[in-house]
DNA sequence: CAAAAACTTGACCTTTTGGTATGTTTTTTC
DNA sequence: GAAAAAACATACCAAAAGGTCAAGTTTTTG
């Protein structure tokens, strides 16, 4: 028996909670905007509290923004060479429009995060990302020249699918201004994921 | 004659050097973290001078969400019945490409404006922009009851045409890290308007 | 060319805010 | 159940930043 069971209950949900509310402010007012004692606010706790579990607003936000990164890790989805492009397409476009949705949040701080910029990341787009799109390109062409979809740039498709599906997470606001909604429903994730799915198939001239 | 004639020169430099720097500064830091004083050195005046044309930070940036609007408005190209599908898609697609990538800095305001809320908007997305949507999507509808493009969803499709062109100036930092750029070059922007405007018009059963 | 208007600027004030210091309470451990 | 560790909380500090003031300089105007 390992003896690391599980002690850390009280620590846990204080982190979470933190986070959480740093997420949040962070989204509403950018870093510079988001105070400590706005987050403990939101968090339920003094501020000295806050600087207890995180030693600076900069932690803070670094682990917000990891956070942020694993989940869009995990979500992304994945494109396979067997699965072929049809396939591979529709499940991409899925699991992007359903984390569009589900997490607009990890969405939002994403976003801001490169506009800004990107100065509290680095490696990660610098290297990783680089790696992602080349190596579902290489994927992408492969189908291209064994002629089971049009010939079209696989990297400006990867954009394309990352900028319209990110649109219903980071443009929410004036996406539901527009359709006079106060909130998703689930029919329009079905609805969004249906016309993406067609068209974008349409658009590889997959249909 | 107007008496009114041009006697605004000094003014008209000041206001211009300080929404530029400020215009910067906003992207960098967002609305809070941007300071007069940092506005200040990069407009190469004094702070105090800085106050002097605008009453205060919140002023400031008013201006340049303005001016972003403005421009927005001005670049968006428009869409028009009489041109049929095809040609008002290939139209509208390449301004916005245009406009991104000529104009970045404003679509990046206005994309963290949209992110955070729209709290220093009100009227433009709720009003006009509702109305500019709907105002297109008849048109879009028109043309698919005539039977000249595909029965797709229109609102869908200007979200898709916005967001996939918008990409390429929010998202610029990113894009030239994956692609190993510096920065876009003459060419970027005749590949990604081809690019897109193909793509589109399959999606929408035009090619 | 003098008076008025527009512009420039350094000094200053006040509020906000990130962060610390210090002491108290609760929880865990042995 | 007592000592140690973890968690909580109040008061405080120094720096940063928004904004004002008042005095100076330049430009415009009649």
């Amino acid at each position: 028996m390992i003896k690391k069971t599980k002690p850390k209950k009280i620590r846990e949900v204080s982190v979470d909670k933190i986070l959480s509310a740093a997420q949040d402010e962070f989204i509403l007012q950018g870093y510079k905007g988001a105070t400590v004692q706005a987050i403990a606010d939101s968090a339920g706790m003094p501020k000295a509290n806050v600087l207890y579990y995180f030693k600076n607003k900069e932690n803070i936000y670094h682990a917000v923004l990891e956070q942020t990164l694993n989940m869009w890790d995990e979500g992304i989805g994945d494109i396979l060479l067997e699965d072929g492009p049809k396939l591979a397409i529709e499940k991409f476009v899925k699991a992007k429009v359903i984390m569009s949705f589900t997490n607009p949040k990890a969405s939002k701080i994403y976003a801001m995060e490169i506009i800004q910029g990107a100065q509290h990341l680095q490696e990660f787009t610098r290297s990783y990302l680089h790696q992602w799109v080349q190596s579902k390109a290489e994927i992408f062409q492969c189908w291209i020249d064994k002629g089971q979809m049009q010939p079209i740039d696989p990297v400006s498709l990867i954009f394309l699918i990352w900028s319209s599906t990110q649109h219903y997470a980071d443009f929410d606001n004036q996406i539901l201004t527009i359709k006079n909604q106060t909130d998703y429903t689930e029919n329009d994730i079905t609805q969004v994921t249906d016309f993406l799915t067609n068209f974008i198939l349409r658009g590889c001239g997959l249909k």
